[in-house]
DNA sequence: TGGACTATGTTATAACGTAACACCCGGTCA
DNA sequence: TGACCGGGTGTTACGTTATAACATAGTCCA
């Protein structure tokens, strides 16, 4: 079980542990799915995972310059690419960024709430919510972008405006 | 009445006097608000409006360039900025572009269907979609986007992949 | 008619993203 | 074994999207 894994709020029980468990899943899904994870795709996850925050794609690439693993834009937007690709990240369209994906072993449609104050993006689930009015116009829908802003729960309490 | 305005599907029966009754309404809205509708910020809803897809701001800003009314991406950034803000226009996250509202009468929490073969964007309503996973987690929302992407029904015939 | 405010014009640069090609490395197959 | 093949990474160069900051001009009103 991944009850450590952040899943649908804004707190983890145990971060390392949450994110050795995604790793751990990671690892799996790249087996069964007959791709690499490696070295560098492996770190710009954990590098996303250390961070409840979104990060963007050069703020990554800035960690892994830091550590000698790249230091020109295709590395980092090769790495968050393939890691969206499979579902082991996520882009929050809203920030032109990316988050780790909190639910990695489950096909999902995620949804996010990104708060303004702190940037902590929480994972948690659409539902069909555009299905209705999608049918209603004849619309085949592929993909959704769910995203709401706002304040989460710590950031309503006065360090909020 | 507002018939003519596209309104949830991907076709309006007129779409000159969906056009007109579009400028009338944003008219009336900026009147109602005390903001002024000047001639750039008009063109630029007229030029959104032309197009049942979404425009990115260079391209409008190549439209009023054409036209000699500006050059540089801060005239088309403040249009459309002013337009958004007053609920005439809306920004598409996904495609870093921009849409006529098509319901400029009405508060609203809009949602958009994005045809990813022809380009045009249907408004819809969201309803609350994701309320209930925001209450779960005691999140407060201040704006949302919704947005699919897929195949309209005029794409879905032949034209599609 | 001058002051306050809003809008527009302009420069410069920041932030985000990708095409294209070079190189490297591991596997395999004649 | 060495030729090739494919995926991954390194690099250059550039394209696209967006904004800060300051200058100028129009509008309103006392």
């Amino acid at each position: 079980m991944q009850a450590s894994i952040r899943s649908g709020g804004f707190a983890c029980g145990d971060h390392a542990a949450c994110i050795r468990t995604a790793i751990g899943v990671a690892e799996a899904r790249c087996e069964a799915r007959g791709v690499r994870l490696t070295a560098l795709r492996r770190r710009v996850l954990e590098i996303l995972l250390e961070s409840h925050a979104s990060m963007g794609a050069y703020d990554v690439l800035a960690r892994l310059d830091a550590e000698g693993l790249g230091s020109k834009p295709p590395v980092a937007y090769r790495a968050l690419g393939f890691l969206v690709d499979h579902g082991l990240a996520h882009r929050i369209e809203r920030l032109n960024a990316y988050v780790a994906c909190a639910r990695p072993g489950a096909a999902h449609d995620p949804a996010f709430l990104i708060c303004r104050a702190c940037g902590a993006v929480a994972e948690t689930t659409s539902g069909t919510a555009l299905s209705r009015p999608a049918a209603a116009a004849g619309f085949m829908i592929e993909q959704t972008v769910l995203e709401a802003e706002g304040l989460c729960p710590a950031c309503q309490q006065g360090r909020a405006s």
